[in-house]
Formats: C-alpha cells, structure tokens, sequence
RNA sequence: GCCGCAUUCGUCUAGAGGCCCAGGACACCGCCCUCUCAAGGCGGAGACCACCGGUUCGAAUCCGGUAUGCGGUACCA
C-alpha cells in the first residue's frame, strides 16, 4: 500500500486544513508553509480544506482572516476555496467539511453495516462520570464498552427512552505501527487509546478524527504533514483508514512552536495571530523565512532565505524532532533583513498603509506624498526592524507642532545657557546668512553647506559639533534618536527648520 | 495515572564514529566607523553535547537505562 505512494509529482498531494474557528495562527501558518515546501519541492499538489464541522464557533470572518493570511504570505494553494465564502476549486471538492456531510454520513453507514461502528447511547454526563470514576482510582480514562455489544432489543429500548445515538468506531487489539517521516517508526498498542471512540455526535454530526480520514482518503492526499500534537491520534487515523478500506497516507510529524517557557505556543503567552503581525509591520518575507527555520535548516549556513530558495532546498528528512521556541528577536533581526532588500518603490508601496494608520490615528497630521516617501527612504531603510515603527521614526515631519521636552533639549555636557547659546547661533546658518559663503542670500538648503557651516560654527566657539547638532537635533524634532540629522533637516524645510529653532530658543528663555 | 515524542550555547541551529577540548546566527558585552539612532566591520563571553552505564583504539554522533520536559489521552480541532 504505502509502497505504491508516489515519490514526486502531481500525486504528491499535501494539504493544510485549519478551522476557521479563530484568526490564522502562526502555528498553522508554519505548518501550511511546511505543507507548501513540500508540495513545491516534489512538483506536487497543495491543497487548502476548510475543517468547519464546529458550526458554534466557525465564521465567515476567520474564514477570510484564514484565507488572506495564507494568501499574504504567499502560500498559494493548488485546491480549495479562493476566497472566504467562495466555492473551492480542483476536481475533490468540496472543500469545507459542512458541504460534506453526506459524504460522511455515507462513509459512517458503510462502518455502521460492517460493524466496524456501533450505536452508544451513553450521555455526555453518563461518560463524565465514568471518567472522573477511572482518573479517582488512577486508571485511564477509556470508554468502557457498555454499549458494544447491545442486542437489538436493548437498543430498541435505549431509542425508546429518547436517548440519542452517537457513533462509535470499533478500535479492537492489536500494536498500530507506522512509519513517520520525520521521527522514524512510531507504534502504539491500541490498548491505550481509550476504548471504541466517537466518530459522530448524537446529534448526527462527524468529529474530527473521522472527517480527517474520509476527507484525506477522498482528496487522495499521499502525506499527511502535520504538528506533533497530533502524533498520538495517528493510529486512530489508520485505524479508519483500514477499516474504510483506503491506502494509508504517509505521515510527518512537525515539531511544536514554543512559548518561551517551552509549552506548547499559546496565545496566552506568546502573539499567536498572524494579522497582528502584519499590523505592526513584519513583511511576509521576514515571517516566511523565520518560520521555514522554525524546526526546520538547510544544514548549511545560509538563514536569509527567500520563499523559492527554500522550496528549492526543502527536505521533510532535515526537519527536526525537538520543539522550537518562537524568538521574536530573531523574528524583528529577518525582517529587518528582508526590508533592507525591498527596492526604494516597493518600499514605499509597503509604507503607505502604515503612515495611513498613523493618521487615522491622529498621530500624524497629513499623509505624505509619494515623492516625499520616495526621499525619506535612504534616511529610514536601516531602521526599521517592522514597518509599523515609521510613526515614530519620522513622524515629527508630518505633524504643525512638535512638542519638546526641555530637560531633553541641553544635551549631557551642556548646560541650559550654552545651548540657548548654540541654537542662538545656529539659527541664523539655518537662515542661510553665515553659511552663506557668497554673501548673497542665494545659499541651498542643503545637507553638506548645513554640516560645513555649522561644524564651522561649533570650532570657532569651542563647542563640540556632536553637542550643538545633538540640540538642534532635540530642538528641530523632539528626540534624541532619529534619521542623520542634516537630511532630516531638508526634508523638514528651512522654514519649520527656523519655527522649531525659534521654538527651542524661546522654551529655554523662558525657563531662564 | 497511562501512552507517545523529545533533549547540542539564553534562543534558532551545524554536526550522521576520528575534520569538534563542538561551528554559525539572534540576543548580550567591548572596540572600530560615526552628529544621535541604526546599519556595517572586528573581537569577546556563552554548551562538562541532560545524566549514568555500555560498544569501540576512538562517541555529541551507536546501544541500554535514568531524569527532565513536552504532547496526547473529549460526543474540540
């Protein structure tokens, strides 16, 4: 059976399959990426499948955060829907498990007439207690086969009491054994799965293990590539895939993203939602390449890698057993990477919508202009490790009025007198007079005459330049830190150059 | 509890018996560059390769056990 797989090609299917009862988590992010190396490197088939069958908490909305999240990264899928709420395409669908039922209901029939599944009429209060029963006296919890081996009789008299049925697949004895591509050979004595286990609610709804399989066997997906959480239900899966009479898929177990405290990532602990990274700026290169590497190496030394390159060296073999820690400074150090590679427009393109926010925050006053983004870019490349830090990079040049903190505006080694001092005498070189070598007013607001006559300013009265331009720096933007402090001039104009000056100057008299 | 899986610097990892008294990257520290912040360059610190036994001339690498951690154990997915 499992020789007959193919090894590459378009039979090499693979597929993600998440629930759109929450946003697109990094997890399944990771996992979909895993899915789509894989997929890309063998020349095979990527498949997208929608597990809705939770009706209470799947919605559209996850739907869509799902689909553009995956789309954002550019884990384009060969199979399933397009876009939230859309028919999917590819030749097995559909692909959302609510449009599947009859399907199930079909497949559980087939187990139900082979009594390979039986009727258990046992409520959920009735096994709660069975349980809490088992876990007292230290003992498995495991179904304990009361409804097994009814005869026709009881049955009718269960149904008569108004009991509903669920259904529950026979698991029998024996050692399931299967070879994992990632963890080598993996058995589990069937004993310890916890006794025959539901496969359809009383109220005629599949569960997961069961959806799993028919659905797998249905899109004849070839390897089942997956979380290791799932590693100990595996041989449930085989099981059905056995009694249903299907070739088995092969499987690959990836390992876990971790809290920092090495749990199983959680949103609790740890971001989870891929949209709340790209609200603050991480670019899907960054993320694709930081997740790839997540359990995951070329075995080389190479980590700046971009999505074809690493389908290009992708091997299930290479990935790891042992789980990794999600460490979101290496996350920030490979996005600040990949934005350094962004050409100067594309740059722009990827800012606009976070300068947006800004003002629709009210942070800052006006959008700026494309040509205005298209200058700042040299100034801004190098520094930003998200996108979403533009705000506070260089939003002092789009706001009327900054505000200054003054015990910010002397720098260390000066004191309030020699600063008003040096800003005194800087403003009229911003002005153009001093620095005006021609003497006729005609003088460019320009970054390297701003630097010489002001360096020039600095020698003559003995000021170290470092200090003068470190005032100017506070006067003319409110920080200490930002982009090279002449360029930041121009940009900002002689004229708000010489307001926030005069600005400066009359906070530091004032305080006098 | 039971079952399963895992275990190399704080973190991501290289390493498939001698090339390893363990290499790279992030973070950290220092120096250089420098108007600040970054970026970049150079250097440093950081791992008794979980532990104990065994196999072998030789083990991070093979075998066994132990410990620890994690995952699973639902009419969730």
């Amino acid at each position: 059976m499992t020789d007959a797989l193919p090894t590459s090609g378009p039979d090499i299917r693979v597929r993600i399959a998440p629930s759109p009862t929450g946003p697109l988590h990094i997890g399944t992010a990771r996992t979909a990426l895993f899915n789509f190396l894989f997929a890309r490197r063998m020349g095979g088939t990527f498949i997208l499948r929608l597990e809705d069958t939770d009706v209470a908490r799947s919605t559209l909305a996850y739907e869509r955060d799902i689909l553009d999240g995956l789309h954002w990264l550019g884990l384009t899928w060969d199979e399933g829907p397009g876009v939230a709420g859309a028919e999917g395409r590819g030749a097995h669908g559909p692909y959302r498990q609510m449009e599947r039922l009859p399907r199930y209901a079909a497949e559980a029939e087939r187990l139900l007439s082979a009594d390979q599944a039986y009727p258990c009429y046992c409520s959920p209060e009735e096994l709660d207690a069975e349980r809490r029963r088992l876990e007292a006296a230290k003992l498995p919890p495991r179904y304990s086969g009361r409804c097994a081996r009814l005869s026709a009789t009881e049955r009718a008299g269960l149904v008569a009491e108004g009991r509903a049925a669920a259904l529950r697949f026979r698991v029998g004895e024996g050692v399931v054994g299967f070879e994992d591509l990632v963890r080598g050979w993996v058995e589990i004595d069937v004993a310890n799965l916890g006794g025959d286990f539901v496969i359809v609610r009383g109220d005629g709804t599949p569960l997961y293990h069961f959806t799993v399989v028919v659905d797998d066997a249905a899109m004849q997906i070839s390897h089942v590539i997956r979380g290791e959480d799932h590693l100990s239900n595996t041989p449930k899966h085989i099981l059905l895939f056995r009694a249903l009479g299907y070739a088995e898929p092969r499987f690959a177990h990836l390992p876990l993203i971790l809290n920092p405290d090495r749990t199983k990532m959680s949103k609790r602990k740890t971001q989870t939602a891929i949209s709340d990274y790209i609200a603050e700026g991480f670019i899907r290169e960054g993320l694709v390449n930081f997740l790839a590497l997540l359990g995951w190496s070329t075995g080389t030394e190479e980590e700046v890698l971009a999505l074809d390159a690493l389908c290009a060296r992708f091997a299930l073999e290479a990935v790891h057993k042992g789980g990794a820690v999600f460490d979101r400074e290496r996350l920030e150090w490979l996005n600040g990477q990949w934005i350094r590679k962004l050409s100067a427009d594309e740059l722009v393109d990827r800012l606009r919508p976070f300068l947006a926010a800004e003002v629709a925050a009210a942070r800052i006053e006006r959008m700026p202009t494309d040509v205005e983004l298209l200058a700042l870019i040299p100034l801004v490349q190098e520094r930003l490790p998200v996108l979403g830090a533009i705000g506070d990079l260089v939003g002092f040049l789009f706001v009327d009025r900054i505000t200054v903190e003054p015990a910010l505006l002397v720098p260390k080694r000066w004191d309030a007198a020699t600063t008003l001092a040096g800003l005194s005498a800087a403003r009229p070189i911003a002005a153009g007079g001093d620095g005006d070598v021609d003497g006729d007013g005609s003088l460019e607001f320009e970054a390297a005459s701003l630097e010489a006559g002001l360096r020039a300013l600095a020698e003559q009265r003995g000021w170290k330049a470092g200090d003068l331009f470190m005032a100017i720096r506070v006067a003319t933007t409110g920080r200490t830190a930002t982009p090279p402090l002449f360029e930041t001039l121009v940009t900002l104009g002689r004229t708000r150059t010489l307001e926030r000056l005069d600005g400066a100057i009359a906070l530091l008299e004032q305080a006098h």
